[in-house]
Parts: C-alpha cells; sequence; structure tokens
DNA sequence: GACAAATTAGGACATTCGACCTAATAAATT
DNA sequence: AATTTATTAGGTCGAATGTCCTAATTTGTC
C-alpha cells in the first residue's frame, strides 16, 4: 500500500500550506511541489479539494486528540492541564505569530467562505471546549464550568490574533500570565458547587 | 464631479464585500453588480485591486477615527468612553456573529497573504490601541496604559472570533459583562501611579 | 452649439485554478 | 511469468479573475 503513504504525505503537507497560506490561496500546484508529486495524482487520493481539505480537519482533530488524551494520563491535576492548554501560546508562539491559530484562522476563513465544512472546522473549537469543560466539572465546578472553558477559548484566540498582527512576543508572555493567575483566582474564590 | 460620487460607491461597496467575503473571494464583478457599474470602469478609479484595498483600509480609518472623536466630544468621562468602545460586542452583534470583527478578519487575511498592505491594515488596530492607551492614560495610568489597552483589544477580538464559530449572542452579553467588570476591578484597585 | 476633457462601457487577453481524462508504470496476485 | 489491480504522470478543459485597451458617452467650457 504505497498510497497510504502518499495520502498521508499529501494531508500533512496540505495541512501545513492550509495553515501557512489559507485553504484558499494553497493550490493543488504548491501541494504537488512539496510532496514531489503530479498534479494530476491529487484526483485519484482526493476527488475535490473539499475533500482533500475534509481529509486535513481530520488529521487535525485526531492530532488534538492524541495530545488531550496525552496530558489526560500524564498529568493527573486538572488545573495543571488546564495550564498546560494554556501553555500553547508560549509552545507555539513563532508559528503563532507568524500565522496566527491553525484553529481560529482557518475556521475564520471558512466561516467568510461560508464553506460547507466550516461545522466541522469548527468541532476543533469544540473539542477544546469540551475538554476544558470536562477539566472544570473534575475540579467540582459544574454550572460555570462551560462559561469558564469558552473564557479560556476566547482568551487564547484573542491573544493569538493579537500576536500574530503585532508580533510581539513579550505581550504573549504577559497574557498567558495573567490567563494563569485569572485561572487561579477563579479557582480560589469562587467555592465549587 | 461625477467620479468622485462613483469612487465612493465603489468604496462603500468594496468595504462591505470585502468585510462580508474576504479581500480575495469579492471579486470586481461582484462589486460592479452591486455599483452598477461596468467592470471596466474599475480602472479608471483604480489601477489595481491592491489599489482599491488601499482605499478601502483608508476609509475604514476615516470613520473608525471619526467615531472615536465623537466619543471624545460627547463622553467627558474616559472610563465611558471605554466603555463605549466595550459596546461595540453588543451594538454590532449581528454582523460580529455573521461575519467576525472587520478589523481583525481583514488583518488576519491579509497577514496570512503577506499582503504588502497588512502593515496598513494594522493601523487599524493601533488606532484603537493607542486610542484606548490615551484614555487610560487620562485617568491617571502611564506604566500599565499600554498593557490594559491591549489586554481589552485582546478580549474584543477573542470574543468576536468565538462569537462568530459559535453564533452565541448569549456569550457575547456575558463577556462584554465580564470585561466592564474587569475594567471596573482594575480601576479600583490599582492605584494610578 | 462646438469642442475638449472626463468618465463609462464592453470586450480581449493572459494567467491561474480545480476538475477531469487517459496512458504509462508499479505492485500485487495467481 | 502472466495478468489483473493499484498508483502515478502528464495534459486538457472550462470557468473565473485581474489587467488592460479602445470606442462610446457624458460632462464641462468657451
Amino acid at each position: 500500500m504505497k498510497a497510504d503513504e502518499t495520502r498521508r504525505k499529501i494531508v500533512a503537507a496540505a495541512d501545513q500550506l492550509f495553515y501557512e497560506q489559507g485553504f484558499e490561496k494553497a493550490s493543488f500546484a504548491d501541494i504537488a511541489r512539496v510532496v514531489e508529486i503530479s498534479r494530476g495524482n491529487f484526483y485519484y487520493h482526493f476527488k475535490t479539494k473539499d475533500a482533500l481539505l475534509g481529509a486535513v480537519i481530520e488529521h487535525r482533530l485526531d492530532e488534538r486528540r492524541a495530545m488531550l488524551s496525552r496530558w489526560q494520563q500524564q498529568e493527573a491535576d486538572p488545573v495543571i492541564r488546564i495550564k498546560n492548554f494554556i501553555n500553547i501560546l508560549i509552545a507555539n508562539q513563532t508559528q503563532i505569530m507568524a500565522f496566527g491559530c491553525p484553529v481560529g484562522s482557518l475556521c475564520s476563513e471558512l466561516a467568510k467562505l461560508d464553506h460547507t465544512l466550516k461545522t466541522e472546522a469548527a468541532q476543533l473549537f469544540t473539542l477544546f471546549a469540551e475538554w476544558l469543560e470536562d477539566q472544570l466539572v473534575q475540579l467540582g465546578y459544574r454550572e460555570q464550568a462551560s462559561d469558564i472553558a469558552m473564557h479560556l477559548l476566547m482568551r487564547s484566540q484573542g491573544v493569538a490574533s493579537l500576536a500574530n498582527v503585532f508580533q510581539d512576543a513579550d505581550f504573549i508572555r504577559r497574557e498567558v500570565e495573567a490567563m494563569n493567575q485569572w485561572l487561579e483566582d477563579q479557582l480560589s474564590t469562587k467555592h465549587p458547587n
């Protein structure tokens, strides 16, 4: 099965190029150049560009599910797990400053295009939202878990957006610090219900 | 000077279509259909699409400068002015849920395209950042003014992004409330220096 | 009203893109 | 080794796009 390997390379290259250039700008020719296959070869693996996009979204979902379950295994404390999430902004700061958030930029592009797969892309957000909510439930929050999760997601998106526009690493550092502080304030002041 | 009127219509239509569909997807044909002029007529008013984009950015800058100076005249209290800024999320929530933030979505698209005018688009952010900073300086903050301004901008962007993805008006309401609360906490706890 | 300048209309052109087809090649199976 | 299946290469097609040109029309001036 050589095809599986080729398909995997195509998805990996498309994943990166969709991130760096956006879904619409990244062309089959661009991807073919990276994978070093002919343009016509695409049609064998993916009938349409939308099908390729669907595979890329699935791939991103898989990667992130794997990361979250890794955290789930390696860290017993939900607070530290949440801080792992917050720390993504630091760990990926170079890429974020250059190309924004992979999840957010894709979702906003597809929303603007009113693309068929915009709902599937939004699943990337839902994945993190539900995972964060789950951590907060484990910490004893029930009613506020969803709101806190959305708030953390919101701040991640905001930081990524401004970091991309202003190319300011120090801004990221400050805001990550503020997010961690906010989280601890939440956990210490509000009683779990 | 009929040309001025036509040019104005073109910029207005392009402004809206760039917002609704994005810069790349919105074509001359689309704009021409709205303005009801021929495609070829564009070349008389704008040599290139980039020139049109430049005019749209200038137009957006003018609109926002006008709005900020209106606030400056109508509200004496910088705190209320800042709350005016926060309240944009409520006032424009329908458009924001449908198409995202006009400033943020344009900046992230141009950044991803590595477009020549991405710096000019970022001026839209700088405009708000400096205005917010100015309000905070008037409130007696000097060292922290810039950081607080960026924090408010960041939250606006994050809220707009998630509102666009999740189409959740109640989320906007909650986060605007939280932003106002955060602002008041800042002003009451930290001493102006 | 005649003339010149400004403005508009409509089409041509080159390029790019996704989609699609067919023939050649590699791999697997018998 | 022969045959079938899986995979790839390369090219073509139609549609869409930004750019550009020229002729027609409108507008302003004397």
